[in-house]
DNA sequence: TGTTAGCACTCCTAAACCTCGAGTGCTAAA
DNA sequence: TTTAGCACTCGAGGTTTAGGAGTGCTAACA
């Protein structure tokens, strides 16, 4: 469909627009190494790309800049890999290098070290908690009214949830009640509690006295209470660095909408297994129709649990980003699988 | 030291400034009901009013904009105290109204709330763990060779850590150790943990194995590791829509600052009980030398736990910003204190 | 037939230039 | 002491201009 030379100079015309943000223009493509014909040349062969959708002049006389259909193809035709340097690569392997067992602390560094590779912005979605299991539950009296009930899953995830207690309960009550949650819920799945604690574990609590079952109730509302998915993200700054925020309006709605975070979970919730990019109008969010979004999910033992990605400028350093994302991603799953 | 026709003047001055970020003409001012003098007579007063500092004019020939100085001179002496509306009232209340209980929950709502009524945007300190007391600790092993440490405090306040656990360690010992540690810190303030640690658990667990004592090793040290206090912020976009940030720059260094939690939270921890207004150049960062920060401690038992604040342009509604901040540090204070 | 030089043309950018009006300070009269 | 009157200042916003980067087209060239 399209000629050797018009990838050529579509290719140009893409990696040069990334780095200076700039319309590009026949000479300056000419002047090129691997580029062996003339401004004249490129100028019919630009013309061409035109029509066929993939560059786009900002007004009669400027040069071209890329489309958005333009970077789709350079994303799906064009892009060599990208080789990460030493020093890259070992600022990452820093991030994983550290004793820690706290994945929260590594989802931190990985965003922090990745908007400050790409001067993008990071998000990552923590691990689903529904995909994982139940460990162990712990009931702590905090007055005679109140207690929180602490939940570990296999994962080494914890949480907690407040509920309120009859004050004619006693502590041993609650110990009783420990034990046969324990008992029946450990190494259930957390999407499967709802249906136990509805189904099993009522029935075997209704011996028990009047205040065992509102206790219950309570306890009931606030495991099944639905938690908000963490989103860990850094370098929101970073995007007013790119010249083509320099409209407090679209920083005003791009920073809306990161402000929702249970949309953007959504978002990178909703991605496939490995890299996706979305380019443009391509993203969900009207918001986002100025940027690009790379995606790359993590699992654990093959099973989807989280997702790392990138938002930019369209002109994102695709190719970079890529393989920032693909190294990270994989590291993530590496130690969220020997961890569990 | 100044009339009262100056002080006269410096108000209308200050509050139509507020509202429109205008340059005040002394045509202007001499049309508002409570003056009753000529332009002419205005401008004299303006022009004294200049020479003592307390307004400024952006260029040879312009109206006249407030200086720090004036500011800091209308909120210590011209403040008229302001009355919330029922609906805001109301408003505030329902945030209250509710049956939670968790304080997390409380904070993060309080925090919309404010940003929201005020469009500033709005950040509260979360109570300082250190200044409660520790209820109960469990440990929950995850492996042959991690575990969680679970603390509850007083408060109700849920931390955990992880550590690694030699693999030799029995889960009997494990229980042991809680034991020992339950008896012997419950009650324990948070900030006396760890003498306690090192002094009269170290030696009373001496008798004990030698896993038991690498065990205690890495324990101590997770129970030991700050966590930062929890900053809540709402309303960072909010900035936006003051027109003397229209300057990508001072967004940029701005949201810089705000990303710095630490410091954030250093700046709130360090302010005295009651109110505080930072104008301009009072405030510690310079990049905050064009907003004005006004913070409000709540307390608990009389102790101050944490504070609310604002964060907005030096040109305020001070007054009824006080008034909020008052409202709701109140009402913090006094959840707090009911729950604890 | 594909490539290239040449050239007229377009349109943006930045600077220079006006114009208008809001607001001032000063002076002199009330 | 207050106020009306007036000349003066300066910025905001619109218009003009010059320069230059880049294009499309045509015609010559390989």
């Amino acid at each position: 469909m399209l000629t050797d030379r018009q990838i050529q100079v579509l290719q140009v015309i893409i990696d040069e627009f990334i780095h200076t943000a700039q319309p590009i223009g026949s000479r300056a493509i000419a002047k090129k190494e691997q580029i062996s014909f003339s401004p004249a040349t490129i100028r019919n062969e630009m013309a061409d790309l035109e029509d066929l959708g993939f560059i786009e002049k900002t007004h009669t006389s400027s040069g071209r800049v890329p489309s958005e259909r333009g970077y789709r193809f350079y994303v799906d035709h064009l892009l060599s890999p990208f080789l990460l340097s030493n020093q890259e690569m070992s600022v990452i392997a820093q991030t994983f290098e550290k004793e820690i067992i706290e994945f929260e602390k590594v989802v931190q560094k990985s965003a922090r070290v990745l908007s400050d590779m790409t001067n993008y912005t990071s998000i990552i979605l923590g691990p689903e908690v529904f995909k994982t299991t139940l460990k162990q539950i712990q009931i702590i009296s905090l007055s005679d009214q109140a207690a929180v009930a602490i939940l570990v899953t296999n994962t080494g995830h914890v949480e907690h949830r407040y509920f309120t207690v009859p004050s004619t309960m006693q502590a041993s009550d609650l110990e009783k009640l420990v034990n046969i949650l324990n008992k029946r819920l450990a190494g259930v799945p957390i999407i499967q509690l709802q249906e136990k604690l509805y189904g099993e574990v009522a029935q075997l609590l209704q011996k028990y006295s009047n205040d065992f079952e509102t206790t219950y109730t309570y306890l009931k509302a606030a495991l099944l209470e639905k938690k908000p998915v963490k989103l860990y993200m850094d370098g929101k700054t970073n995007i007013l660095l790119q010249p083509e925020f320099n409209d407090i309006e679209k920083i005003q709605s791009l920073y809306s909408v990161m402000e929702k975070e249970d949309k953007m979970a959504n978002i990178l919730r909703s991605t496939s297994k490995g890299i996706k990019v979305s380019i443009g109008q391509e993203n969900e969010l009207d918001e986002m129709q100025d940027c690009s979004l790379i995606t790359a999910s993590y699992t654990l033992g093959g099973e989807q649990m989280g997702t790392v990605a990138l938002l930019g400028p369209k002109r994102m350093e695709y190719s970079r980003v890529i393989s920032l994302l693909n190294v990270l991603s994989t590291r993530l799953s590496k130690t969220f699988n020997t961890w569990y």
